[in-house]
DNA sequence: CGTCAGATGATC
DNA sequence: ATCATCTGACGC
């Protein structure tokens, strides 16, 4: 996952206020906003902070827990290493589109978020795909992942995290 | 292992 | 024109 801050990160889609498009990210927490990338995938993102800040965070890769027959035909055939790995194959496994911005995911049923044990350990680093960005927002690491899933992208410059290893709440 | 080009279309 | 990606091709 990816962190993308409000105000001021200039990788934020909502950083030229608020459009058509980046709307659900102004929304309540717990939404989600899905969008078109490059004109090929759906990237799913989870709308955080309180409402009136366009913060959310990018899914970047995802364990396949259920549905991997489902998954298997979204996704080509595969459901193992790296088939989730990365925000637009994510997309594919989870049948998205851009219905589907805006959609609550506290509540049940359709796409929603459930609790799961968190990872035994994490990694951090830069994150990918943004070189667009001005300044500290590039190198900032603000990209987190399971240091042990099968199903992370561009793992180069992932570093544990916290540097101290211990985890907090 | 690495880098690279092309596809592709909504958005502002 | 821009862009929060993927895939396959190619070189080491």
């Amino acid at each position: 996952m990816e962190a993308y801050p409000w105000p001021g990160d200039t990788a934020n889609h909502c950083r030229a206020g608020r459009t058509a498009r980046n709307a659900p990210m102004w929304g309540p927490p717990g939404g989600a906003y899905v969008y078109l990338c490059y004109g090929v995938h759906h990237l799913l993102n989870v709308v955080v902070q309180p409402e009136g800040d366009g913060a959310a965070v990018l899914v970047r890769g995802a364990e396949v827990l259920a549905g991997h027959d489902t998954v298997r035909a979204r996704r080509g055939g595969r459901v193992g290493t790296g088939a989730l790995a990365g925000p637009g194959k994510v997309g594919a496994a989870l049948g998205l589109d851009g219905s589907w911005s805006g959609h609550d995911l506290l509540s049940p049923g359709g796409l929603s978020l459930a609790g799961r044990t968190p990872p035994a350990a994490v990694v951090a680093g830069p994150r990918v795909g943004i070189d667009f960005a001005a300044g500290g927002d590039r190198s900032a690491p603000w990209r987190f992942a399971d240091a042990h899933s099968a199903q992370v992208s561009h793992r180069r410059g992932l570093r544990p995290w916290p540097a101290d290893g211990a985890l907090r709440d």
